[in-house]
DNA sequence: TTTTTACTTTATAATTATTATAATATAAGA
DNA sequence: TCTTATATTATAATAATTATAAAGTAAAAA
């Protein structure tokens, strides 16, 4: 809700065009797709700006990344503990926001110290399914 | 089990290496790891043979792609349904053989034609812990 | 308010993973 | 053995991302 001393960012323009592109944003999106959103408003707007407050945002945990889609990341301004539907033909990923209880017994966790988990359904998607 | 005549590939030395190189490995490799294992044996091999034959393997069924490691793909010769334990920081892979019942009310589904699920289970692997 | 300073933006180059191209080589069937 | 479709290789091309360094600017200090 409130952000800490250690969590604000210089708030710059750019970044603000940024932040306002991801707020509430649910489509998940590639640095790609929110530079051409951001640059529509600042023609000047470069990809490395782009990637350095995604940087940013991420380090303050304002912004997820999500390594679901082959060869681009894409980000999720929605950093509450969720899970995702993603359609395996158009990589259109919606949220789910129902809790699983999923807890691996003693025997299965390899040592590992866990964390949490993240569960992926796959599918094909409305649109998708029109399309034959 | 046995394979079906339109499962069949051209067997060259390069390929049996690589397909002797996933064969029973849980490593998860990358397609760079993949190549430096097999180049050992055969040091003319190239990149290109690395992922012209993931892909003519993947399109038969015989290995699957991890979009998990930001950047690079990672390759899994375990074809069968099973679920994945992920250190966060050095992005070992262990397999987790359990399954989960898990089903999505209607109202969640957004329409999608639901294929399947996976899960990943986020943590610190043993060798990681070590290392403070 | 002006000055200062640390941080940000930008253009550009570099890096990394992956895919495409085209000449050469070869596994496997006739 | 001969033939041919397919595989391998070197190489170039593409795509996503990161690095660099000069110039700009938000915010703190004076
Ligand atoms: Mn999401
Ligand atoms: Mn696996
Ligand atoms: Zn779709
Ligand atoms: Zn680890």
């Amino acid at each position: 809700m409130d952000t800490k001393k250690k969590d604000s960012i210089k708030l710059t323009p750019q970044r603000i065009a940024i932040i306002e592109c991801l707020e509430g944003n649910t489509s998940h999106p590639s640095a790609a797709e929110i530079y051409s959103v951001v640059s529509e408003k600042y023609p000047t707007m470069s990809f490395a700006t782009v990637y350095n407050t995604l940087q940013t945002l991420r380090e303050k945990g304002r912004v997820i990344e999500l390594s679901i889609d082959s060869g681009k990341m894409r980000f999720d301004p929605n950093t509450k503990p969720h899970h995702h539907l993603i359609c395996v033909q158009c990589k259109n990923i919606t949220d789910v926001h129902r809790k699983f209880a999923l807890n691996l017994p003693e025997g299965e966790r390899c040592d590992y110290e866990i964390i949490g988990n993240h569960v992926d359904f796959y599918g094909i998607c409305p649109g998708c399914k029109k399309k034959k």
